[in-house]
DNA sequence: GCATACTACGTACAGATGTCTGTGTTTTGA
DNA sequence: TCAAAACACAGACATCTGTACGTAGTATGC
């Protein structure tokens, strides 16, 4: 669990543009952002520069832009964000949000096969989980 | 999908004490929060306060105390909380999500087996979503 | 060669959030 | 019977968050 002061959901929809596009711009990231999602560009730069102050990203020069990279690991962001919120509304049980999910969160058949795959290969695979 | 304002992780933390307790006064929230969370009556009392201003409890007089119970539907509230987390981090599909928590989040054989359990309910029950 | 566009960087600012203080009233125990 | 304890109610306040503006430098089109 890193020091990292917590991503904002304005802040995290950022981020994951640019883990996305393994790295970006400002107007990169702008572009990538849903048409939907009406947002100045000064925004995006704020977010960035917040990013980077918080040490999820780093940024180099490249010409007159700044191009901004992963510092820290989305995984383990993402691993992070998640058991935050399983602490918040599960006392941090995994199950009970999975169930939760598959009864309540609108998983279908097609989904539920998939799953069920997912867990035979689980079987059959290592399943060995990291800390 | 209600338009209630969103829960804060404090204020989510102290709803769900009250939900669990079906009712509550200020003192007996303090009196069950975790023993390592160090926090002030006028605090608790405070969350409470804006809980029931944003709509999620109400509030009845008994004696001098207030008692607060559940004004919205917990479990629409989770729900629409989750599905939130769900944009936020999994473009709103929540069979990645289910896929993370199995792989990186401390699912062990006993759980995966007792899901296993589940989708075969699944399968068998009605398995309709309501919304 | 200059107006227009694009960028960086610093700053601003309102609303949400976490935390608590202040004041006044009621209850209670010595 | 009177101080201490428990409450309610209102307000304070620093920080975080979402959003953007202003200034100034560099590039580009015509």
């Amino acid at each position: 669990m890193s020091d990292r002061a917590p991503l904002s959901r304005a802040e995290m929809e950022v981020a994951r543009i640019v883990w996305t596009l393994r790295e970006a711009t400002v107007r990169q990231v702008l572009d990538n952002l849903p048409e939907t999602r009406d947002i100045n560009y000064k925004t995006v730069q704020t977010f960035l520069r917040r990013l980077e102050a918080k040490g999820y990203l780093v940024s180099r020069r490249e010409g007159r832009s700044l191009v901004y990279t992963a510092d820290a690991r989305p995984k383990q962001v993402i691993r992070d964000t998640v058991k935050n919120f399983l602490n918040n509304l599960f006392n941090g049980e995994p199950l009970p949000l999975v169930e939760h999910l598959i009864r309540d969160q609108g998983l279908d058949k097609n989904d539920i096969s998939q799953l069920r795959n997912l867990l035979n290969e689980m079987d059959s695979g290592p399943a060995s989980k990291s800390t």
